[in-house]
DNA sequence: ATGAAAGCGCTAACAC
DNA sequence: GTGTTAGCGCTTTCAT
């Protein structure tokens, strides 16, 4: 690999003005022909200078670290790319890694954060004591945010406004006539869950009507915990008619399960998922839902850790702009007046 | 942060001593007690070597790139899986990047490729151009290795068994009595969908069939496109009874095809779709599949990138160890005697 | 058993 | 217009 100072030597100049020609500096004055020279032996050479030299000279890589526990999930697609776009804007690169290796001591990756090789984390939150692990490594290195998930006493935690999407999901239940509406969350520790659960209770208390205690349960955030949470709900809940699930892929294992019950869809049981994903447009029946602005949570978790303001421990709610969008397909119906009474 | 030095005061010890008790030299020899003022000053400052200052000075980061062109794709994730296990065998990470961003000429992920961020590049092909920039930059710096579609003219290119896997799934329906099996491609440029195709024909023909040119069509890697080649495909050939789709995510566009259609799946369609992803469990009915080696092509393509070999371009095929196995679901059964003449 | 020194490749401040 | 120099933090060879 071409060095600087190859350049520099082909050229018949010094490495400090190829470096400038190379970073484009404004203030420098040389020569066209000397320029031309100068370009013309990188060119030859294929010549980029190395990046380890520059990121010890700046201490600064350029590098935001991107920490997801499943990558598996098309919700984070949506988080990732809007990260992507934002952190170009900052003339920055997102690099993704997995959140296991990490939590693995041994782990490069770790290696990577504690030794100035990022510039930030952003860290998707799972509830877990890997969380913590990571959060508490990270933060004292470099401006680390959580999303969605996490304690706002120890970490900057970046939320969507779910108790909006909650209650609107829930509305539009309601709007269609049911009045008993379940709700299946994800697991006490997701403060994202929590929220949705929130907005859901609000609604139906606002339309006068009295959230049961058996009207909850807690599925996962997984087909068969999805499923498991949703046989669950209608064993304790035979009453309702409606449920709001706070995780569109359990809410996949909802649809099995209820069918493997015997209950149609949204004949028997009408489905709200939140979160959108092109997925549900896909799934018999189609899922209604809410699509809630995950881009934007990615892009806003960039300019966090990008801002040269101390971050300091808080809970941030995403401006529901551009506000939560229903998506109704057909998993949601009236309640047919045979059941209203 | 604190640095080498700084220890190496703390300590008062040489940096040398420093760096290698850090790095856990064999063939050091300290006395006791100088080695624990070193680890207790390393404890109170939270030490960590610099990773760009290491980088320069050994040439090497660590890092493995793994671009993929479309996180959202579950099929990915067991690729990335494999291959994080695999670094780490390897004493490297994996840091995952986004195509698109490379491929804009600006990106810093480029600059990190070329500058020496990076040791080695595994980029999931997707017969596009962007692929070729790609390959062309990274190859001239670092080992490189295209996952499943490429020109192994000029890269090298890893791939699945595919005629295998397309063999084994068209024999599947032949056996259940189906003579008349279509195949739904992904595009022509994919290698893996010309593999699957053969694959197919071979079977076809080994079974005494011969498979005609309208039995085939080509959707792309997303639902809708999956749902088009469907619909397309039934209509230029509504005599087959069964349908072999190279892409789980097509068959999942197929499977909202042919319920628009009003064809019910098995009964009039039998679908067998190639790779297995927990959702096929989920759909409705749940998808006949074929689970392959994914977790094994990306712990080979790191092997690849990490032996000292030349990495000449080539055409790998991956032994089908485990063999690709049938999972057999619901979107499959016998033709019936009805339709059978 | 420990230290001194050089150099990886780059850039920024200052000199001419 | 262009060159010199120093130093980012680390490792490694050679001295002592």
């Amino acid at each position: 690999m071409a060095t600087n100072a190859d350049i520099a030597r082909m050229a018949g100049v010094s490495p400090a003005i190829v470096s400038r020609i190379v970073n484009n500096d404004q203030t420098l004055r040389v020569s066209a022909e000397t320029r031309a020279r100068v370009l013309k032996a990188i060119a030859e050479t294929d010549y980029s200078p190395n990046i380890a030299a520059r990121t010890l000279k700046a201490a600064k890589s350029g590098i935001i670290a991107l920490v997801v526990h499943d990558l598996t999930s098309s919700v984070y697609s949506e988080i990732i790319s809007g990260a992507y776009e934002a952190a170009h804007a900052f003339g920055k690169t997102v690099l993704v890694g997995e959140a296991a290796a990490l939590a693995r001591g041994q782990s490069h990756l770790g290696a990577w954060i504690s030794g100035g090789g990022v510039d930030a984390v952003i860290l998707q939150g799972a509830g877990t004591d890997t969380d913590v692990t990571l959060t508490r490594a990270a933060r004292a290195k470099v401006p680390t945010v959580l999303l969605q998930t996490g304690n706002p006493e120890s970490s900057t935690v970046l939320k969507l406004d779910d108790a909006t999407a909650g209650r609107v999901a829930t509305q539009h239940l309601i709007e269609l006539g049911h009045s008993r509406v379940g709700f299946l969350g994800v697991d006490d520790a997701r403060l994202f869950s929590q929220g949705r659960q929130q907005g859901w209770e609000s609604a139906l208390l606002d339309a006068g009507s009295t959230p049961a205690k058996e009207w909850v349960a807690q599925g996962g955030n997984s087909f068969p915990a999805g499923a498991q949470g949703m046989a669950e709900l209608a064993k304790k809940a035979p009453e309702i008619s409606g449920v709001v699930v706070a995780s569109i892929v359990a809410a996949i294992g909802v649809l099995a399960s209820l069918r493997d019950l015997g209950k149609s869809v949204p004949g028997d049981m009408s489905l709200f998922a939140i979160q959108d994903i092109p997925l549900a447009d896909y799934l018999s029946p189609p899922l209604t839902s809410i699509k809630m602005p995950l881009r934007e949570l990615g892009m806003k978790a960039v300019e966090l850790v990008c801002s040269d303001e101390q971050l300091a421990p808080s809970l941030i709610t995403l401006d529901a702009a551009p506000e939560p969008q229903i998506v109704i397909r057909s998993s949601t119906t009236t309640l047919g007046r045979r059941e209203r009474q």
